[in-house]
DNA sequence: GTTGAAACCAAAATAGG
DNA sequence: CCTATTTTGGTTTCAAC
C-alpha cells in the first residue's frame, strides 16, 4: 500500500468562496474579499493565511500576454516514451523541468505518453526546442500539434461556491 | 488586407525584468522589484502602472491547487468541427466560454480543429460535460485524452531579460 | 532617470465581546 | 465568529535635483 499524498485539508464554502474571489483577483483588499464572502476582516484574513499556509493558494503571480512579449506561437506536443521504465521517466522530467518554454507537462493515459504544452516567439525558435529535446531525452514518436488561436485561457478553477 | 491585431508596445530589458519577477511572484513590493531590476521606486512603479495600462499584464491572480479543491481529473479534448463555416466557429466560441470547466480553447492548425484542456472533479463530471456540450455544438469527432499526473505546470512565460 | 518625504490606505496583530 | 483599535508597512503622489 502507497497511500495518498496528503489528506485534502476540509475547506468550507467560505473558503471556496475566498478562492474564487482570489483566483479572479488577487489584488483585491481583505475588507472588500471580507464582504463579498460574508465575513468581517479578521476571519476573512485568518482564513486567507491559513489557505496560504496550507498550500491551497501556492501563489499570486501576474498574468502576462504572451503576445506582448513576443511569444505568438503555442504548441502541444505529444511524446511516445522510448521505454517504459522509472529510469526513461526521471530522465524526462529532470529535462522538461529545464525549460522555461515549456509551460505544461502531464504523463497520459493512452497512445500518447507525454503532453507538453509549449509557447515560444516562433518556428524557428520551437524547432531548436524539439532538436535539442529530442537529443537529450530518447523519444519513439513526437507529434506537434500548433495552435493558431488561442479561443480561451483562464486560471480560474472551476470551484463550486454553493451549499455546503 | 486585415491588419495584425495591434502594435506591441516595445518594452526594454528593465520591463522585461519586471514582467519576469511579476509573474513569478506579484506580492513583491515595489521596493524590492526596484533593486532587482536596479531601478529606484518611483520609476519602476511607473512603469508598472504602464504596463498594466497597456494590457501586458492583464491581471494579478491567485493560484490554486486544484487537488485541494477536489479538482482531480483533467483532459485534454481534441474536437472536430462538423462544418468549417463563420458560423459554426461562433457557436463553438459561445458556447465553450460558458463551461467554467473548459480552462483553454485553441483553434488548431492540422487534423484536429479545436484542443481543449478541461478539469473537473473527476469522471462522471467530464462525461456531464461531454454529454452537455455535444449537445449543444454538433462535432464530427471529439478524442479524450487524459491526464494521470501533471508532472509540470507554470504560468511564468519563457521572457528574454539579457541584452536588449 | 534620481532622492526624500508626505499622505493615504491596507495588512497584520491585538484585545474584548 | 464579531467589533474595535493599533501598529506596521506599502502604495501613491509630489517636490526638488
Amino acid at each position: 500500500m502507497t497511500g495518498v499524498p496528503a489528506p485534502p485539508p476540509t475547506l468550507d464554502r467560505i473558503d471556496r468562496k475566498i478562492l474564487h474571489e482570489l483566483m479572479q483577483d488577487a489584488t483585491l483588499p481583505v475588507t472588500q474579499l471580507a464582504e463579498r464572502v460574508g465575513l468581517s476582516q479578521t476571519p476573512c484574513w485568518k482564513r486567507v493565511q491559513k489557505l496560504e499556509a496550507a498550500g491551497v493558494i501556492t501563489g499570486r503571480v501576474a498574468i502576462v500576454d504572451p503576445v506582448s512579449i513576443g511569444l505568438g506561437l503555442c504548441v502541444f506536443v505529444e511524446i511516445e516514451a522510448a521505454d517504459h521504465t522509472p529510469e526513461w521517466r526521471a530522465s524526462f522530467a529532470g529535462v522538461v523541468a529545464d525549460y522555461p518554454e515549456i509551460q505544461e507537462v502531464h504523463r497520459m493515459a493512452g497512445e500518447v505518453d507525454y503532453l507538453l504544452k509549449v509557447v515560444v516567439s516562433g518556428m524557428s525558435a520551437y524547432d531548436a526546442l524539439y532538436l535539442d529535446l529530442t537529443k537529450r531525452v530518447p523519444c519513439r514518436n513526437v507529434t506537434s500539434k500548433f495552435s493558431m488561436e488561442r479561443m480561451k485561457s483562464t486560471t480560474v478553477l472551476p470551484i463550486d461556491t454553493s451549499a455546503t
